[in-house]
DNA sequence: CCGGATCCGTTTCGATACTG
DNA sequence: CAGTATCGAAACGGATCCGG
């Protein structure tokens, strides 16, 4: 099983840099394309459940889909209870370690607004990105808490973002 | 209708997947982990050429090295060169494209900080991350630009967050 | 229906040996 | 040093089936 480890900080020797070597780790959990892809789904779109996440245009089959909600839950990035809703659903969420993640999905985000192909870039989003960087991050996180999205549901955080330009204009 | 979908990932085959997507990307080439380490060598630890890039404790292995390198060649990633100093050596070095990406490098890290087992955080990069997220960021990519990495090789970011740092106080 | 589990052909990976 | 070539092992994609 591979690894990554993103930063090895100079003062551990290098016989002890492996897997659960006492550096700063990232990315054996989100180096994975499909997990990535299911937090993306939760953070930007609001989805929740199995089905939900089947949905997805990247088109993740239900054995890898299984495989990555397991082993995220296993590694606390996710939670699964029962939907207050509907008794029948299944629920995953973020926990605040899997919240934690939303600075990365940030940052990708805007590297594909600056260098994705033919891009239409949300003009809030950007704005926000550029003249408050920290406050997105805190903005997205809070919405996600409450249990909305980037893009979808009620209090949306886009919907948020053009209201508050409105305010100011 | 604006949207802006973080990762595309089709369910082509790998060799196919590229970005026919009619949205905004950004993961196909940064999903996968074997890409995402090399950047991380060539920010982190100054890697450049071929040989050193499979000395790093991960061990890639030589195909899916020369696979990898090559796709990122072709993504404008990185450029490759032959070394000035020695005319043996082929280099690898990163476009402006992929110095894009030390934000997301930089907000994965601290992921690792806080959530990585048994951290041996490194308090001036903490420090930094803290109170001027953004000024890391330019400082590492002016540093990379220079031909330095974080932590290796002459006048690396640590140490200049170190001298920083003995100059305030 | 929803949330999976199972099976199977195909693709990709990992390890190692080899070459210009 | 910078890659090819090869081959068995693992992962993936697609389809179907199952239990509540």
């Amino acid at each position: 099983m591979m690894q990554v480890i993103l930063v090895c900080f100079p003062s551990v020797k290098r016989s002890e840099r492996n897997s659960h070597c006492p550096v700063n780790v990232a990315l054996e959990t989100v180096g994975d394309p499909w997990s990535l892809l299911v937090i993306r789904d939760v953070v930007f779109h609001g989805k929740r459940t199995f089905g939900e996440f089947l949905t997805s245009e990247e088109r993740i089959t239900t054995s890898v889909l299984t495989d990555r909600l397991t082993t995220l839950v296993q590694k606390a990035i996710l939670t699964k209870h029962r939907s207050s809703a509907d008794r029948r659903r299944e629920c995953y969420s973020l926990t605040e370690k899997g919240l934690a993640l939303v600075p990365v999905l940030v940052e990708l985000a805007n590297w594909g607004v600056s260098y994705g192909p033919k891009v239409i870039a949300n003009p809030v989003w950007v704005r926000k990105a550029e003249t408050d960087r920290l406050g997105l991050y805190h903005l997205i996180c809070e919405t996600v808490r409450a249990g909305g999205a980037v893009f979808h549901g009620q209090n949306s955080v886009i919907e948020k973002l053009q209201s508050e330009t409105s305010r100011l204009s």
